[in-house]
DNA sequence: CGCTGGTATCAGCGAGTGGTGATGTGACAG
DNA sequence: CTGTCACATCACCACTCGCTGATACCAGCG
């Protein structure tokens, strides 16, 4: 069957400094005070976004002493990549599938 | 280079509503009369995402008479789906990739 | 033509959301 | 114990965005 994309995550991504921060935990795990750094963004907005991916199930954190550490679940994105991929092959045959008029 | 992400296509593709849209497109191409009876939203609600799909490049139109016919940009979510693949694939490496405490 | 039906556009309202400052909490240093 | 620092939470404001009714547009049909 055609599973479709899972709304509440891609709703998560579709926020820019989200998506940058994603971009930016996937090529190194970060703790809040880097995040501040590369984005230029106040610690109190960060912690909000953080919040939001960590209920998404898109980031996990570990604390390291008075830091906390945050780092992608590589599978949430893969399952993204998977769904799309899905919907794409699917559409590719859906072009001549069309409908009568009404 | 990590290729980001678009995030207005990420964006656009975060509502449930247009969410359930494209899902339908990717299986048969369709009106915006049939789109009304599937998702049951007003037709004014249905024609104002389809402009946002349209805008974002996600789908195309085409006239048939009276009619208009929506199908969906295949490459478009191949992208995404290469997309996410790549982030999913660099992040299964950032796991250990952890930068310094400050 | 004028009428009808399918679709797009416009203006307005209400709810949800992001940004921010103040404040709370917990861990380490001295 | 006390101060400091990293981080989280709360409350509030402003703004955006989606939904809706009214309306305009356009293609076919009689």
């Amino acid at each position: 069957m055609l599973t479709s994309v899972d709304p509440d995550v891609i709703r998560v991504l579709g926020d820019p400094l989200r998506l940058k921060i994603v971009t930016l935990l996937a090529r190194e795990t970060l703790c809040t005070t880097h995040l501040v750094e590369e984005t230029g963004a106040k610690q109190t907005n960060l912690s909000n976004h953080m919040k939001v991916l960590r209920e998404a199930g898109i980031v996990e954190t570990e604390p390291c002493g008075r830091f906390t550490y945050y780092k992608l679940k590589p599978e949430v994105l893969a399952g993204l990549s998977e769904q799309f991929a899905e919907l794409a092959a699917s559409a590719r045959t859906a072009t001549e599938n069309k409908r009568a008029c009404p």
